[in-house]
DNA sequence: ATGGTTGCCTCGCAA
């Protein structure tokens, strides 16, 4: 089974790449995020034409994601637990065969000195508390998404320059470690230890071009999920053409 | 270099 995330950045803009995409790469499970749009005016049908059934939990304007599969989904959550007063579209998960999958957007927190830091750390530890309660069911499942998290200074162009970023700070990475340390595998590091593999490159000053981005969409993957793992990539083709999003397809293959 | 670009659909905000 082939599992991806992307960070499309509008739908509606997004949406000739996006089928390019699906009937070039194929994926059993696609994970986005950044939809910026309502469910009801998420392009169902013309995904459904391409073979995908869709997940949506949308948002006017900002966050939204989705799950475009195969197969129809099953037990289907359309928010991270902890906080039943957060209005933000920023999770969705639900089961395809015997695989559980979420397609998470973590809060970006800049600038660090306002209230959007606190919100990133705290969703952070739902998460944390989310996966463990998922491990306890020992199953196989992929949390999967843009997590605005630059894991180490081998995923930054520049290290020095994210310091105190809210992607990047040590609070930041310590939050994201305890996710890690509970047993979850980043199925992109487990079989490319290179430095300078980038999902994301800013539109802003040629970073493109330069390609100097950062690594922050991850596919983290249970104990019994990371045992499937066959393979796993960045596609950079969709960076690369016209009316680009910001971030590139991250997947991976489970058998 | 406190710059730069894109998408929301506002007259600025978020990324």
């Amino acid at each position: 089974m082939k599992v991806a995330t992307w960070n499309v950045n509008s739908i509606k803009v997004r949406l000739p790449l996006l089928l390019d995409w699906l009937d070039t790469a194929k994926p059993d499970v696609l994970c986005l995020q950044e939809i910026k749009c309502l469910a009801a005016d998420f392009p169902t049908l013309e995904i459904r034409s391409r073979g995908y059934y869709c997940e949506v939990v949308g948002q006017k304007s900002y966050n939204g994601v989705a799950l475009l599969a195969r197969e129809p989904a099953r037990d289907v959550v359309t928010a991270l637990p902890g906080d039943d007063a957060d209005p933000q579209a920023r999770y969705v998960e639900a089961s395809f065969g015997e695989w559980r999958v979420a397609s998470l957007y973590l809060p970006n927190g800049n600038p660090v000195d306002s209230d959007k830091y606190p919100y990133k750390l705290a969703w952070l530890e739902r998460l944390r508390a989310h996966a463990a309660a998922l491990l306890r069911d020992e199953g196989k499942f992929v949390l999967a998404g843009d997590y605005n998290v630059i894991p180490e200074e081998i995923d930054a162009y520049d290290p020095a320059a994210w310091r105190d970023d809210a992607l990047f700070r040590l609070e930041t990475r310590r939050a994201f470690r305890a996710l890690v340390n509970l047993g979850l595998v980043d199925a992109f590091r487990a079989v490319d230890s290179a430095p300078h593999r980038y999902s994301f490159w800013d539109y802003k000053a040629g970073r493109w071009q330069r390609d100097e981005g950062i690594r922050i969409d991850h596919l983290m993957l249970s104990p019994q999920a990371a045992d499937r793992l066959q393979g796993a990539g960045i596609d950079k083709g969709p960076r690369g053409q016209d009316k680009a999003s910001d971030h590139t397809p991250v997947w991976c293959e489970l058998h």
